[in-house]
DNA sequence: GAAACTCCATTGAGCCTTCAACTATTCCGG
DNA sequence: CCGGAATAGTTGAAGGCTCAATGGAGTTTC
């Protein structure tokens, strides 16, 4: 076996356990907070955002940049969660095109509800398996894909 | 900022980064080898499977098993792929309830035409980006979580 | 050997996401 | 100011996934 081939076999080692890891993670983590707050990760992510932001409020363009999601997405699962009430859409005075997600007192309350789940599941699947400079390993490598991955999608709009 | 809160952001942090890297690689590599070969990483994935299990056949819960995934969804998936001609269930002669899957010669040409441009995704968007240590660490962190939540399906049938 | 259990695999409904229009507004060059 | 291009957001269809229910086939037990 060459270098290259090992080069290419170890790598491909590497993705089969990532693509294995993350699928199994993300579906337990999903898995999880739809037992045991009925919302599925993506929607807490949307509820998240908008908790931190000032007013608890955001242009829905922000909300989908801050999310790395697109505009669809988002208006999809901004019209579930107002149909729950936990999010309220409220035209944009400016400009008349835009619109504004404001989280809901009911919102915040069943992002705060599902919040600990969350947490717990996280610690038990990820944190502690891991050892802390592992995780510091983790974290780094996160950001550096992430940072990739973003500059990448500005850069190529093969749209 | 006591000890915990330091502990409970720097994870957050972590696991924020980690949300956005994963969702938006596995995006990406989806994306590619959708516009590349028009199947999605998930029926490639059961191609590749298939293409190395001896005779190229394998028992569907065989299958999902080395897919950890669910029955139902490979039931569907292979279901997709022999309408494409891809695939061909066979039944199993021994146990009546069985079925095997079969990878087709247009199966696998068609897998092995989506390789290389989905081999090239990964490399550009996982493996450039990462030193040979960190690409290290990310297969013994993948490996770690891998395991622990296998085992963790195994002993917790909560359904 | 028949009832009770378990196991293999499939099915259909419902939900989420993507993709490709589409509407309505705003911006910009001339 | 007008007409074309870019922008904000929505919509509906198509496809994939999960969940719960089902059917048919082996297995166990007494």
């Amino acid at each position: 076996m060459d270098t290259q081939d090992r080069w290419a076999s170890e790598h491909e080692q590497t993705l089969r356990s990532f693509l294995i890891a993350t699928h199994l993670l993300l579906d337990r983590l999903d898995r999880d907070l739809q037992r045991q707050a009925e919302i599925p990760l993506a929607y807490y992510q949307v509820l998240a955002c908008l908790s931190e932001a000032s007013q608890c409020t955001l242009r829905m363009s922000d909300l989908a940049a801050h999310l790395h999601g697109s505009r669809s997405r988002l208006s999809h699962a901004v019209a579930r969660l107002e149909e729950r009430g936990w999010v309220q859409r409220v035209a944009c005075p400016t400009d008349k095109r835009g619109a504004y997600a404001v989280l809901t007192a009911q919102g915040r309350a069943a992002f705060q509800a599902a919040a600990p789940g969350l947490f717990e599941s996280v610690r038990q699947h990820l944190f502690d398996q891991l050892s802390a400079e592992q995780a510091g390993h983790l974290r780094t490598i996160s950001e550096l894909l992430a940072a990739h991955l973003c500059r990448h999608e500005e850069l190529d709009p093969a749209d």
